[in-house]
DNA sequence: CGGGCTTTGTGAAAACGTGCACGAGCGCCG
DNA sequence: CGGCGCTCGTGCACGTTTTCACAAAGCCCG
């Protein structure tokens, strides 16, 4: 039998990867290059060829041996399995500095994640249009979720209001949210929730620097390795 | 012996909490609360109790048993452990969109990281001033870099422009990298690196999203489970 | 058409992180 | 001042992720 397909679960690791290999491979398919290997896929993105063809199996048996991987058809497999073949487009909670950077930048409807509504409560904000997206009032919420069909939404509140939003978004029928507030936000089991924290990352870095300060022995981290750099020259 | 002290290595999964616990440190502490349980802690955290004994413990043993932990006590070690008993100035290449945001955001030196420099390359960015600094010429860099002892350094370029960026900040004498943009970039070993990835994020809900559709099974993610919430009222 | 070279796909082992369970230590109360 | 109840600290078992190593499979060349 050929292939059960991917009905199986993917580790959320090898999840988290699958993007980084999707990018790599537009950018080589953009120059033109049509097949490529494990090996070369690894030294792209930083890490080694098992786990490049571990996380690439979750996806089925597409590689050819002896060869590699054809970069078009892989392009496809990964989007599949990604979700990415339809677009998801997301909420965003809070029209402020981040809201309106978020809402202002293109890279995030290219990528198939179209801005698909702004919330604030602010007098101020409500009615004002952002990145081509009127800002509508925190009561409307639901109904802009429910009228564009939303499943995302990206919380950009003070601290202060993120579980408030989220309680928000996730009564008016959000299923994912992604958190960019420096605060711990619990939601219901089955919502799936990501953060983007800058301050613990700055704070993850310190530690590493201090230690450095301290003893002379640098450590993991997701330090890659420098050897064999290549520059994706046209 | 009581305690051989803290230059055992923490575990990455370990020092990425710690921040978190810190920030819930902080605000219990500041509103008046003096001692706090593993189990409370853990709690506000969205974790479990064992966790977080275990990720206290790599500190020394600070709690008392039957008690808890000392709120202030507590906060002193996690941030002598997160070496945050000093400031970390940072530099940000690119003053673009998200390099302005992060600039004028106050949560960025308000926690220890105050912006040291902005570098960009464009002729009407240098010379302008954003969140009180002066944008400086990336010809500057390793002066701006070493006139101020700046160890980190925060990529806010487009991808194309982030492993030039990268290369010149650690010539420029920087040993931690933050970077935005959305590119893998290669660093040399002993450099720290961690990477924001806006992309990756949404890609990685969009898994969880598809899958839902297919299966109606949820699954892990950072779930946080919604029982006994907590508002922090003052 | 067969042998050699290359690279995949994947079991199995190792490393790592999490969760459980419980002994040890401390404070409090009677 | 002794016993009780609470919570820490941690050994251990479990689950997940990474790494290793190699047989299987395809391609190319002679
Ligand atoms: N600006 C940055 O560079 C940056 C970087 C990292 C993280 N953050 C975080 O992102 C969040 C937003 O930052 P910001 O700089 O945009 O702040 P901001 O104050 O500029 O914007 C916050 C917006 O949220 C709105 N708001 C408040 N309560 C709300 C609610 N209940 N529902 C809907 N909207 C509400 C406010 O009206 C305001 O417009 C903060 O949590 C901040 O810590 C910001
Ligand atoms: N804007 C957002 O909300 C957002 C969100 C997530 C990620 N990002 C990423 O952050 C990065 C910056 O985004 P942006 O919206 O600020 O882009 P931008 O185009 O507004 O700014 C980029 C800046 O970098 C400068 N630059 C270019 N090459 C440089 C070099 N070699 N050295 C120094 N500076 C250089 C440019 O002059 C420009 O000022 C991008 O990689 C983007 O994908 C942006």
């Amino acid at each position: 039998m050929a292939g059960k397909r991917s009905r199986r679960r993917i580790p959320e690791a090898s999840v988290a990867r699958l993007p980084v290999y999707l990018r790599i491979l537009s950018e080589q398919f953009d120059e033109g290059v049509n097949s490529i290997s494990s090996e070369e896929l690894a030294e792209f993105a930083g890490l080694n060829a098992a786990k490049v063809r571990k996380d690439l199996s979750y996806l089925g048996s597409y590689g050819t041996r002896g060869v590699g991987y054809e970069v078009e058809f892989l392009i496809y497999q990964v989007r599949r399995e990604l979700g990415l073949t339809q677009d998801w487009p997301v909420v965003i909670v809070g029209a402020g500095n981040l809201g309106q950077a978020l809402a202002g930048y293109g890279g995030f409807g290219d990528r198939g994640f179209p801005v698909g509504g702004m919330i604030d409560v602010a007098e101020s904000k409500v009615g004002s249009v952002v990145g081509g997206v009127r800002v509508r009032h925190l009561d409307e919420l639901a109904q802009v979720v429910q009228s564009r069909n939303i499943s995302i939404g990206v919380i950009a509140t003070p601290g202060t209001a993120a579980q408030e939003a989220a309680d928000a978004l996730v009564a008016a029928g959000v299923t994912s949210l992604l958190n960019f507030a420096p605060t711990v936000i619990s939601v219901p089991h089955g919502i799936s929730m990501r953060k983007v924290d800058l301050a613990v990352e700055l704070q993850i870095l310190s530690y590493y620097e201090q230690r450095r300060a301290s003893t002379e022995q640098s450590n993991g981290l997701q330090a890659v390795p420098a050897e064999r750099r290549r520059g994706a020259s046209a």
